[in-house]
DNA sequence: GCGACAG
DNA sequence: ATCTTGTCGC
């Protein structure tokens, strides 16, 4: 499948160069109510071995959830992990996986943050308007903001927030577990956000688009 | 200078 | 993320 990339910028840059293409695609990311209701979405995920890299893929149709479309893409690593940078590392292969699905999925969920980031330009974030359409992350951990500890109540969240900005949502998907941090990417409202996670979600901590193609990517490797 | 720090 | 066995708890 063919991809068509808006804002399209080299890959192999040094850091501070990485830096300066961040704030300037942070400008196109747009908030808005998504178009229509989502009737498929793709969890998105990356594993590192050695010196490969695997991006998986997962379609999920909605609200069966039925897996309905997958995709792998191994590559080299041509980054290092870097706080804040984790784009550079990661989305030339989300990338790659992409273009061997059989259709463009409604919507994005990456395990990443969107504009819960120093720049506002998470992976999510970055992804999302390099394809210009519906993305939202969800990470496993803080990258940047403030927040209260939401209640242990499934579907109890609290305001991620930058000063006076609110960035993302700290959202308990499940009793008991450590709650998980959504923000948008692009082309959705963080609410939109927040619903597909909780929607997505059977009996774990993470949504099952991320949790499946967290699982592919893992047994591929 | 000292911590924090998605995956 | 990845390296790794058993083990505490529901």
């Amino acid at each position: 499948m063919e991809l068509t990339l808006h804002h399209a910028h080299a890959w192999d840059l040094t850091p501070q160069q990485a830096i300066q293409v961040q704030r300037e695609l942070a400008g196109f990311v747009r908030v808005e109510p998504l178009a229509r209701p989502p009737q498929t979405i793709a969890g998105l995920d990356m594993s590192v071995r050695a010196e490969a890299v695997q991006a998986a893929i997962v379609v999920l149709a909605l609200p069966s959830l039925v897996v309905i479309d997958q995709a792998i893409w191994r590559g080299p690593v041509t980054w290092p992990y870097i706080p804040g940078l984790l784009s550079f590392r990661e989305a030339p292969a989300v990338l790659h996986a992409l273009k061997q699905l059989h259709a463009m999925p409604d919507v994005l969920m990456a395990d990443a943050q969107g504009v819960a980031h120093p720049r506002r330009m998470g992976l999510a974030a970055h992804i999302g308007v390099l394809l210009d359409m519906p993305v939202l992350g969800v990470a496993k951990s803080r990258l940047t903001g403030v927040y209260v500890e939401p209640d242990d109540v499934a579907g109890a969240q609290s305001p991620l927030q930058d000063g006076d900005e609110t960035i993302g949502a700290v959202l308990r998907t499940r009793v008991g577990v450590k709650p998980l941090f959504v923000s948008v990417g692009n082309r959705m409202t963080l609410a939109e956000a927040v619903a597909l996670v909780f929607a997505t979600r059977t009996r774990y901590r993470m949504p099952e688009p991320t949790r499946l193609a967290h699982h592919l990517s893992r047994d591929q490797s």
